[in-house]
DNA sequence: ATGTAATGTTACTCTGTGTAGCATTAATCC
DNA sequence: GGATTAATGCTACACAGAGTAACATTACAT
């Protein structure tokens, strides 16, 4: 009744870099993932295969096997990761209200009631019409 | 040139406990914290004199001496640091993209977009009010 | 002066993240 | 087929941050 341990396998900076070109490619070997990192960092090809398997462990992303090569593919669109870490914050600190957390965003100016409202009708519209083929299909993409 | 070094000195978990008292009475000493936290953990005093000074350490909160004995007080917002980790959310996720956030919580049913209009509202309401009483004094009430 | 209640100082453990080497296996090229 | 090469498997280490706390010191009260 007490460990409530759902504290979100994190993911580091560097990790979360690994995931950025995940999303972005959509799919990478871990030279590729090498490479693309290479302008910020660089990583010996050991270090992002450690990496990778790490982020495979929490479950971020999985691999195909190519032949003899490893094609990995985020399993988790970056939406998800971070609306989940939205979540973790909101219960951490605004008690569980999201309404607390909306206010404090635009009273700390990362964005104004008028783009918030702006905002909700471009959603809703988006979802009522991705809600149509949801409705047939339990798709997977958005990943 | 490298080293970005802005990742918001993070509270751990407990440390948000012990943020939480402050917020939640205002002012408290050591014991006070240590009291209010018995029910979920069994901490020594130096324990929580530590979290504290750390936490005082990375700017959350500061403390008067009465007599001989440190009031600690809160320095920054919940709502605050809740949009500080936010924006750092949307960083590192959404490539600094506060509506691709809000997409994702409307998908991910933090929020609906009706709720989102109808809070939209509300805030803008609540800002135009407060929007007075900023604009004569600098205020540091909502702490 | 002395006890007591406060703070100051210091340290140890654990876990997570960044970093990487060395070992092994399997495909490929003469 | 045997050597070269290119992939993965396994293991390790350093460092920082969070949690935990003991021991030392100071100063107020009587």
């Amino acid at each position: 009744m007490f460990g409530k341990k759902q504290s979100s396998p994190s993911v580091g900076p560097l990790e979360n870099a690994v995931m950025h070109v995940l999303w972005e490619r959509g799919t990478a070997t871990a030279e590729d993932v090498r490479q693309a990192l290479e302008k910020k960092r660089k990583l010996k090809e050991s270090t992002v295969r450690t990496l990778l398997r790490r982020l495979e462990e929490k479950g971020f992303l999985t691999h195909d096997v190519e032949g003899r090569t490893f094609i990995y593919r985020p399993l988790v669109a970056r939406q998800n990761v971070a609306t989940q870490a939205v979540r973790g914050i909101i219960d951490r600190f605004c008690a569980g209200s999201v309404d607390a957390l909306l206010a404090g965003m635009v009273h700390g100016e990362l964005i104004t009631p008028d783009k918030l409202r702006e905002l909700a009708d471009k959603i809703a519209a988006a979802e009522r019409k991705s809600e149509k083929s949801e409705k047939t299909k339990k798709t997977n993409r958005s990943l």
